[in-house]
DNA sequence: CTTGGTGATGTCAGTTGCTGTCATCACTCA
DNA sequence: TGAGTGATGACAGCAACTGACATCACCAAG
């Protein structure tokens, strides 16, 4: 490759989720992670638009993941159906990195910043699938409101899967969340 | 009062949502802002922590009115029934500025780092719904569940009421939201 | 009437996140 | 062998925010 260690990018950001954890992301100085990863603070800014998004790297891929599932679903199953079913393949490549998860959780709970971005995430991983239930021929509405119950589940699932013992089925924690839910809307 | 014009606090909101609308959010600095309000910049941060939370100062009372209505809701109401009843007062008190609230909420969609302040308070809004439902006894996990479907419910339905005509009803587009979830959700 | 306290503001220096611009250099390919 | 190319370094600069200290109208106790 280069004249300089390749997976620069890599590198940031692991170091990144290191630093933020052992000191605190706001204690974490841009330049902190630049210099522990061998690069520059200029080569951060390359890489990462800002100091938060270098934990949300994979949120394009599970974006991706997520409609692809739902565009796959079969023609018959209910809206509601689909969503919740369309992120086993998220739970099962989530589960293979547990640990990772539960570390990343943590940092990211601790910060309110951070907490901000995810929500972002989550917000346009809902308007994501709603867009694809909509392709697939669910009335607007329905489908607004499919997503951001699907993806409310998966948020309450995946916390209830990261709190819980290291054994534990995160598509089975999102599933109890939707039928939590159906509960409660048929309990009205 | 003061040597100086009181109300400061007022006048840098004001100014704010005035400047974020004619130019941006990000061409806004805090001290174009706080130029035209009157201050200095140094005000502005003793009146708000930064530059986006000056667009969100109504929250607090928000949230209030919120656990307020859902602690007084009768006892043998259901869980989800209680929280899209709570939203009523809160729909009336935003009903009768409804010019501002369309300023603002075109401000705020139109910029990604206002959208993510958004959703914390939102997501604010809804563990403390939660902690409210606890307190009257409903179990923890419906609590949570409840409380994310009230809010997705005032999310989607506050939405409605901005993009729809003036004479729309704020309370009525949330409980259309809601009644949207219901059907979701039992004809799975 | 004076004196001391208080609260809101001004002033200023400093850190940090982030950006634009240009130079550098290993690697590639014609 | 020489002209790209892509990732990086170096550097200057803006704007968001913070801490420390000074100022000054007002108020209350003496």
């Amino acid at each position: 490759m280069g004249r300089w260690e390749p997976g620069a990018r890599g590198r940031l950001a692991q170091v990144a989720l290191e630093l933020y954890a052992e000191r605190g992301y706001e204690q974490t100085t841009v330049g902190d992670i630049a210099e522990r990863a061998g690069v520059t603070e200029r080569t951060f800014f390359r890489h990462f638009p800002d100091k938060r998004e270098v934990l949300f790297d994979g949120s394009g891929t599970l974006q991706s993941m997520l409609v692809a599932a739902i565009a796959q679903a079969p023609a018959d199953r209910a809206p509601l159906e689909v969503v919740g079913e369309a992120f086993a393949p998220i739970g099962r490549l989530l589960g293979e990195t547990r640990d990772h998860a539960v570390r990343r959780a943590a940092v990211v709970a601790a910060n309110p910043s951070l907490m901000e971005r995810e929500l972002l995430k989550m917000a346009t991983l809902a308007t994501a699938a709603a867009t694809a239930l909509r392709e697939r021929g669910t009335p607007a509405v329905t489908a607004t409101v499919a997503a951001e119950a699907g993806v409310t589940a998966f948020r309450i699932g995946f916390e209830a899967w990261i709190a819980g013992p290291e054994e534990g089925d995160l598509a089975a924690d999102i599933a109890a969340a939707l039928d939590e839910l159906r509960a409660l809307a048929s309990g009205t």
